[in-house]
RNA sequence: GAGUCUGUAGCUCAGCUGGAUAGAGCAACGGCCUUCUAAGCCGUGGGUCGGGGGUUCGAAUCCCUUCAGGCUCGCCA
């Protein structure tokens, strides 16, 4: 279904045109003076110095041959030469009706099935996730809705981190607390235990705690350097470890994401790139790319348009290992084998600007993904508290990110009790939603790049921008409707033209969702979904007190208006599905 | 030092591919519940769009400059 902004400048463009003016001229916009029109073409002052003409003149010629459209109840020329239009009434009821009748209402595919990878996550093996992975999780989950929904084959990656150093501290530090193991035993030769030897809350103990001996014990850190090299190399008693490591990560992980409802598709890990990394190295040489540099193997990625020399990219070590660049180029290799993407997208703190640059770089020179196919870095910006430092728990340390999420629940909890009566059970249930809304909502609002500062107090809120004012609204529809249909049956009547103004400000709201969710994904911008749901449901909110739907005498005008709220959920309901989160039945 | 991002109301943020009087939420103040969820609606006050210059009929938006802050700058991820 074509966009309304399209469909009224297609019908500007021709009144252009028939005036002998340049179609490109003939661009429409929604009116930021909503008081004077509802949308305006300011193309006749542009045209004025093209044409030597003053710009009233064309902008009445334009208007002139526009009487009589069936899309306008009003269009005017203004000084000093401002096209003011309102859309005919009956023409943006039809629209309503389409979008209502239109599948994904009225959303075109943008996509046909291209498949588009999403490496978002980044979590850590053997770590909790904490709230620096809360971004990423949160922003990629919705591009990866967004594009499903407008027609591509979006492929999440969580891309763990699984392969480094982190994985020698552990298997040293089990060594010490429990070197009866079999594994620490060089003359085992049987079979590995199926079990594993440590629990989820014992591998969340030994990481932080390797990790600080480490810093002191230099011992220890060559310890860890070792099993690391060995684990990396095969060495069977330690990837017997390794997999233990991953499985029991990996069942924790998951649990947490799905607490978050972000799901992936692909489970991969740094691990898994490890198989192409020699033949990377040795194909960047064949190709003249690398050379050796201070001892380390480097690619130089400057370009002529670059206004300085860029750091080039290390794709080995001077001791020979590899490293994030050269991990993340196999797994590009591995992908363009698997999924032939049409598209990249990487959503990480804005800090790894750099690095992306450098491995996008390496990847179109050394010609692993064709120049055409876009590679995007999205880097989000820092949560911070309300001081405006990174955000902390109250002792100062790293927040876990099951510990916010039991917070925010909570809150919300105690939020739902001091005004509604609940049974217990659901009142917990649905802080869990509104919670998890409130959450997502919160950080999705946002530019992604920026910083922003979390303000749990603020984002349960039920009032103003807010997830929870969101599902309100949708709940006070679906209310609405559940007693509307208690006394009829299903409604044959169609939306028809707005009687007040509230009502037609609510369709011409109603009538932007393709438009925004298209332009959303185009500049991978949540937060213009966000901006959007909140206007439309304003715009409901005012309508809903002018107009009492349930008493309405009418029948015409009743079965109008319900239609119009069922429109109106669905488009809010749809955009909070692709935003990552949900509505209760009731709050 | 170089690069890069940010600076808009007391606070949190939109707007930035140039358009009319710079918007919203919170906070403050004032109205509206015998009627569909008042977790709502309506209204009032609040701004040198960091500063300065330039381009333009028109600049928060583009260019230059300057100030302040964040981040990055070959062997961590």
């Amino acid at each position: 279904m074509k966009k309304i902004l399209d469909l009224i400048a297609a019908e500007m463009k021709s009144a252009f045109a028939a005036c002998g003016y340049e179609e490109s001229y003939a661009k429409v916009v929604l009116s930021n003076r909503p008081d004077l029109c509802e949308y305006q073409c300011n193309g006749a002052m542009a045209a004025a110095k093209a044409y030597k003409k003053k710009p009233i003149d064309i902008a009445n010629e334009v208007v002139e041959k526009l009487t009589g459209s069936q899309l306008f109840s009003e269009c005017s020329a203004v000084m000093p030469g401002f096209i003011n239009l309102r859309l005919d009434g009956q023409y943006l009821a039809d629209y309503m009706n389409r979008m209502q009748q239109a599948e994904k209402l009225g959303l075109e595919n943008l996509g046909c099935g291209e498949t588009i990878i999403v490496d978002y996550g980044g979590a850590n093996v053997a770590k909790p996730l904490h709230v620096g992975h809360l971004r990423s999780a949160v922003i990629g989950e919705s591009i990866k809705r967004m594009g499903n929904f407008l027609g591509y084959h979006m492929i999440g990656d969580v891309h763990l981190g699984d392969w480094g150093l982190q994985m020698g501290l552990i298997i040293e530090e089990l060594r010490d607390r429990k070197p009866e193991l079999v594994y620490f035993d060089e003359d085992y030769t049987g079979e590995y235990p199926t079990e594993p030897p440590f629990t989820i809350s014992e591998l969340e103990d030994i990481y932080p705690t390797a990790s600080g001996k480490a810093k002191e014990d230099e011992a220890f850190k060559e310890r860890a350097q070792t099993a690391t090299f060995k684990l990396q190399n095969g060495y069977a008693p330690f990837t017997a470890i390794w997999k233990h490591i991953m499985h029991v990560s990996l069942a924790d992980l998951k649990k947490n994401y799905g607490n978050l409802d972000v799901h992936f598709d692909l489970w991969k890990g740094e691990s898994d790139a490890e198989p192409y990394i020699p033949w990377l190295i040795q194909d960047l040489q064949d190709k003249g790319l690398a050379y050796e540099s201070q001892g380390a193997l480097v690619v130089d990625i400057t370009e002529p348009a670059d206004s300085k020399e860029l750091p080039p990219c290390i794709v080995r070590k001077s001791d020979g290992a590899a490293l994030y660049a050269t991990s993340d180029l196999g797994t590009i290799i591995e992908r363009e084998k698997e999924y032939q993407p049409v598209k990249y997208i990487y959503i990480t703190d804005k800090r790894q600007e750099l690095h992306f640059t450098q491995v996008f770089r390496v990847a179109k020179k050394a010609g692993y993904v064709k120049p055409e196919t876009p590679m995007i870095h999205i880097g989000f910006g820092t949560m911070n508290g309300k001081d405006g430092k990174p955000f902390k728990t109250r002792d100062g340390g790293v927040m876990r990110l099951e510990h916010l999420i039991a917070d925010i629940n909570e809150a919300v909890y105690d939020r739902i009790m001091e005004n509604r009566t609940m049974p217990e059970e659901e009142a917990r249930e649905t802080a869990r939603i509104v919670g998890l809304a409130a959450l997502k909502y919160g950080d999705l609002t946002n530019q992604a790049a920026k910083d922003y500062v979390f303000d749990l107090e603020r984002f349960i809120s039920f009032e103003g921008n807010t997830g929870p004012y969101i599902l309100y609204t949708i709940v006070r529809i679906k209310s609405i409707l559940a007693k509307y249909y208690e006394k009829h049956e299903a409604v044959k009547g169609q939306i028809i033209p707005a009687a007040g103004d509230s009502e037609k400000a609510l369709m011409l709201e109603a009538a932007k969702y393709n438009d925004v969710l298209e332009t959303a994904f185009a500049e991978t911008a949540p937060h213009k979904i966000c901006q959007y749901i909140f206007d439309l449901a304003n715009a409901f909110n005012s309508f809903y007190h002018d107009n009492k739907i349930l008493t309405e005498a009418d029948p015409a005008r009743q079965e109008s208006w319900i239609q119009l709220i069922t429109l109106v959920k669905d488009v809010l309901t749809t955009s909070i599905q692709v935003l990552g989160f949900d509505a209760p039945s009731r709050m």
